[in-house]
DNA sequence: CGTTTGTCGATTGTCGACAATTTCCGGCGA
DNA sequence: TCGCCGGAAATTGTCGACAATCGACAAACG
């Protein structure tokens, strides 16, 4: 018998996980005040656990709390962005380093695997779906270079990247062409050539990076990209 | 007249400094269970402001918590002195290239009185005094590069630092040329060289690094060193 | 004797109520 | 009209009490 583990998280980390979704995905939006009864009625729980969640949120920098004033959903201005895409580079360009220094053709193939699955989706025109692989790529080279604290710094970090992605309103551009963008990158991986790959990745990174700063607006959030 | 602010911060704030300060010191020492109701009544506080502050001590590594099984202070192996030292490497010379980006004079300066407060404390042989500075010194860097992100995630990684010096009986070893390791550093950003000064720092926190690592024992949490 | 089941103590998880603080709004006087 | 002074409303901060969960040991059963 193959039965399911049943539910067993703690009501915090349930609210926590909600929240965190909302924000990320756009759905509340940056200055946005998230008021604590009302968001414990509306979820039905208490505020006890619930002001543990918005703590973790303010401290993980997705929100912000100020005493007696509340918590805010975080503002991102167009420093924010600039800010966010300049450290995720340098995190992720570390990754790349420490991975190539495992010799390890397992990884190889994993990130291939991955870009093949984007491929297909961008063959297939999903735009959310080649985002999600997308995430996942670069999620998994963090995660390939066996750093946890890495990691745990990676996670802020992305977060909020994906809440940028989700505040602005994204044509269709080339998809196939975003999918083939990574090929240069695991080649470099696999040929063991640190340098370029890392150069590969800067500029990988920042040509998304300027193209998201280049169109915000600290105001109203994100303009249209592409 | 000079009134000293009124201490108008939450509990949560004041037992969340209470309990950082603890852990970084090493009074708290890894592994040691975080009872809650323990910590509550020895501060006088009830449980529900100390536990949002064990949360924010979990998410910031410096705590670990399990569901029904409590809190305890985060447990330090070799691999996460390694890690540590690692990502501290990344962080201050990505902040470093920044900082000689905006090519302020004003900067140097600063560092440079720094210093000198360093070796002054060397040459008085405060061993505890010179460790603060040194901490005060890699800090600035940091502020200077004016990036309010990397500042966030240098503050995770400066606190495990702490804990990590706090955690092992170093000898006084010789102060001075501790002090006057910093001046090729500073020379070198004076100089506007940042791969100079990128390489120099590297060397400096890797050597560090490694002389802890070296004879860190991730049972006994940390031997003597030099 | 070994396995399963029940119970206990300790600790964390959650809740509702109350206190503290800020904000807003209306009335009052200059 | 303007400023300002309460006081009510809204919101967050804190507390004590109760519920849920877990590990360990004892008890019952084969």
């Amino acid at each position: 018998m193959t039965l399911n583990h049943i539910e067993n998280r703690s009501l915090r980390d349930r609210v926590l996980d909600a929240l965190r979704e909302a924000i990320i995905t756009g759905e509340f939006k940056p200055g946005q005040q998230l008021i604590e009864t009302e968001l414990a009625t509306s979820l039905g729980v208490s505020r006890a656990p619930l002001r543990e969640a918005l703590q973790i949120l303010s401290t993980e920098g997705l929100a912000e709390t100020v005493p007696y004033h509340g918590t805010t959903v975080r503002r991102l201005t167009k420093a924010d962005v600039e800010e966010l895409y300049s450290l995720r580079s340098v995190l992720e360009t570390f990754a790349i380093r420490r991975m190539i220094e495992q010799h390890n053709s397992e990884h190889v193939v994993r990130l291939r695997t991955c870009f093949e699955a984007m491929l297909a989706a961008a063959e297939a025109n999903d735009l959310k779906q080649v985002n999600q692989i997308d995430r996942e790529f670069h999620d998994m080279l963090i995660e390939l270079s066996g750093h946890s604290l890495l990691l745990t710094s990676w996670n802020v970090v992305s977060m909020r990247v994906r809440q940028v992605m989700a505040l602005l309103n994204r044509r269709n551009s080339d998809l196939k062409r975003i999918a083939y963008n990574h090929v240069p990158i695991i080649d470099a991986i696999e040929a063991g050539d640190s340098d370029k790959a890392v150069e590969l990745m800067q500029a990988h990174v920042a040509a998304s990076g300027e193209l998201i700063a280049e169109g915000w607006h600290d105001d109203g959030e994100g303009g249209d990209i592409k």
